[in-house]
DNA sequence: ATGGCGGGTCTAACCCGA
């Protein structure tokens, strides 16, 4: 089973995008992150169409995520995607950023983690106190779902290697060390970076500035992750970004990362 | 050092992202 998730940057706009890109990737599970719609204007029929159920919880010109299963190789077999939390419990927040769901015993969990602007600012604040009542979520999550996969867009690179000029970015908000220890501290209570369970080259990375010919010149980031709980660590079996959507016309300025599970 | 691009919507001397 693959699955992916997506920084759509408008799913308005990025549609048949996405779509075209779930039938030439054949990916099962994709988290979607940004899509900036109203659940009156999801395009749920459009999604439908295609062959996936899909849960969403959006929101007015900002934030927004989406969870697809494709119904015959997911829904049919593991079953139908269940008990959605929209919220993370205790914190009070109108934006809407996190989505999971159970498919069969497989927990998945959805997030556009804050942006956090600069180091020290309101919304830097918000981003770490955003992190630690996701902390307590998936501390609890785990217990009852030993088996999970929380992905999304991060915003954070976890490691310079995931920096394109670490001099450049030191201390820098996706960066810095706050945001970072806050990262490892989710990870540490049990989880992987699927990307980094295998041998990968340098320079990967999965969002690109819009400008500056960000992309162009490889300027980027790795901010979109894929961690696997402990539990299903032995049904990796690959981890990786497909840089192609990043190429086409009118494109997000983050492009889809996949992982592939033996279930 | 700055701003650059590209989404959004209150279409702007706008806001926000990463």
């Amino acid at each position: 089973m693959k699955i992916a998730s997506w920084n759509v940057n408008s799913l308005r706009v990025r549609l048949e995008q996405v779509l075209e890109w779930l039938e030439s990737t054949q990916v099962d599970i994709l988290g979607v992150q940004e899509t900036k719609l109203q659940d009156t204007n999801f395009p749920l029929e459009a999604i439908n169409s295609a062959g996936y159920d899909v849960l969403y919880s959006g929101q007015k010109t900002y934030n927004g995520v989406a969870l697809l299963a494709h119904r015959e190789r997911v829904v049919e077999k593991l079953g139908p995607m269940l008990y959605p939390v929209t919220n993370l419990p205790g914190f009070d927040d109108t934006q809407k950023r996190i989505l999971a769901a159970t498919i069969g015993d497989l927990r998945i969990i959805n997030l556009y983690v804050p942006n956090g602007a600069v180091p020290d600012s309101d919304k830097y604040r918000y981003k770490l106190a955003w992190l630690e009542a996701l902390y307590e979520f998936l501390r609890i999550q785990l217990n009852d779902h030993p088996r999970m996969v929380v992905m999304g867009d991060f915003n954070i690179a976890p490691e310079d290697a995931d920096v394109h000029d670490p001099k450049k970015w030191e201390g820098s908000v996706l960066v810095s060390p706050r945001e970072r220890k806050a990262l490892q501290k989710i990870v540490s209570l049990g989880f992987c970076d699927s990307f980094r369970q295998f041998a990968q080259e340098d320079g990967q990375f999965s969002w690109w500035d819009y400008r500056a010919a960000g992309f162009r010149l490889n300027k980027g980031l790795r901010i979109d992750l894929i961690l696997a709980s402990d539990a299903i660590l032995e049904h990796l079996t690959g981890s990786w970004i497909d840089r192609e959507p990043r190429a086409w016309q009118r494109p997000s300025d983050h492009t889809p990362v996949v992982t592939e599970f033996t279930f």
